[in-house]
RNA sequence: GGCAUUGUGGCCGAGUGGCUAGGCAGAGCUCUGCAAAAGCUUGUACAGCGGUUCGAAUCCGCUCGAUGCCU
């Protein structure tokens, strides 16, 4: 029985993955799975670097523009439908390629999360609420009455993590860790090679710079303007749409609001590679890699 | 040429003799369902030289550089 493999691609915001990911998929005549956390949201194409109408057509795209931003979706979701469709393409294929810049929603194809029940989302209502009335003092004390040991761990300082722990200890009547010491499903069933694009950091922001500039000239305006009415929703809590909604706001001028669209996107590259670099099976190629290289030192890694 | 104002870390900016603001940018980091989110850490800099003083970014002198006004 041949093995089935998984091609992740991975690398700061910009580089290239899509490219890449397109040109693996087409040398394995297979599809992509995108792990994105924001291309998934079909209102919002410009400002999150949807591949474009011809790479769609070149190569079978999953989890691209197939949701709302009404819909509430997150890691989970994405957990389950995207191993459910690899399932699917593990069945006629040995070779599927993922590409996605958000680092957890890689990790929980690559290595799975552990299993924790839905919690009706009043709970987090309730909590957001408790942080804005009674402060996030409020939260940690909840916390250390309902799971000491999470408390002793989590960050006290960051809301959403509190909030999370809490959601769970209170839908569940259990405490947040009672679920992390379950055994994870870290066993798939497939392999990964996991190839990551990098560049010298003034590279990376250079190319960031210019996609902003070609976003704007594309009607990224246009799309956040259609959007405003959405802002409070958690989608649009998106480099490149929150900024351009404080321009229509008044607080920024234009040219501020695209400096800022570059700073924050710059920084969030810097998050992908702090969450990259701590890993230690990713092959790693430059921006400019030879294609042929590459998909040598991919092929050495397939094992079937 | 004369007179005046001024010179603080990459940038902004407080500080008028001792206890070494702050913000931004940058860098580093954390990460189990809001993740393009959220949070954490991180700079002894006072234009140069000399002087006064126990002690100077803070006072004095000179030099250099800005800025403004005058002829």
């Amino acid at each position: 029985m041949t093995k089935k493999n998984l091609i992740s691609v991975v690398g700061p915001t910009a580089i290239g993955k899509t490219a890449l990911a397109i040109k693996i998929a087409d040398h394995y005549g297979t599809e992509i799975i995108s792990a994105d956390s924001r291309q998934f949201f079909k209102e919002m194409r410009i400002g999150t670097a949807v591949p474009s109408q011809e790479e769609l057509a070149s190569v079978p795209h999953h989890f691209i523009q197939n949701k709302s931003i009404f819909e509430s979706y997150s890691v989970g979701d994405f957990e389950k439908e995207a191993l459910a469709k690899l399932e699917l393409l593990f069945k006629h294929k040995d070779v599927v390629v993922m590409v996605g810049g958000s680092g957890l929603y890689v990790d929980a194809i690559t290595h799975g999360l552990d299993h924790f029940p839905k919690i009706p989302p009043e709970i987090r209502q309730n909590l957001n609420e408790t942080l804005s009335n009674k402060g996030i003092a409020s939260l940690q004390e909840q916390l250390k009455a309902l799971d000491p040991e999470y408390h002793n761990k989590v960050d006290l300082n960051n809301p959403h993590r509190l909030i999370r722990a809490l959601e769970v200890c209170l839908g569940t009547g259990a405490p947040f860790s009672s679920f992390l010491k379950q055994p994870k499903t870290t066993k798939r069933p497939f392999h990964t090679i996991t190839l990551g694009i990098s560049a010298a950091r003034e590279i990376i922001y250079d190319r960031i710079n210019s996609r902003v500039d070609l976003m704007m000239d594309e009607g990224l305006l246009q799309e956040a303007r259609a959007l405003e009415k959405h802002k409070d929703l958690n989608a649009l809590q998106t480099v490149g749409y929150k900024e351009l909604f404080q321009y229509l706001n008044g607080d920024f001028d234009l040219e501020t609001a695209i400096g800022e669209i570059k700073k924050n996107t710059r920084r969030f590259a810097k998050r992908q590679l702090t969450w990259l670099r701590k890993k230690e099976d990713i092959i790693w190629v430059d921006y400019k890699y030879d294609l042929a290289k590459t998909l040598s030192k991919v092929e050495q890694n397939i094992t079937g």
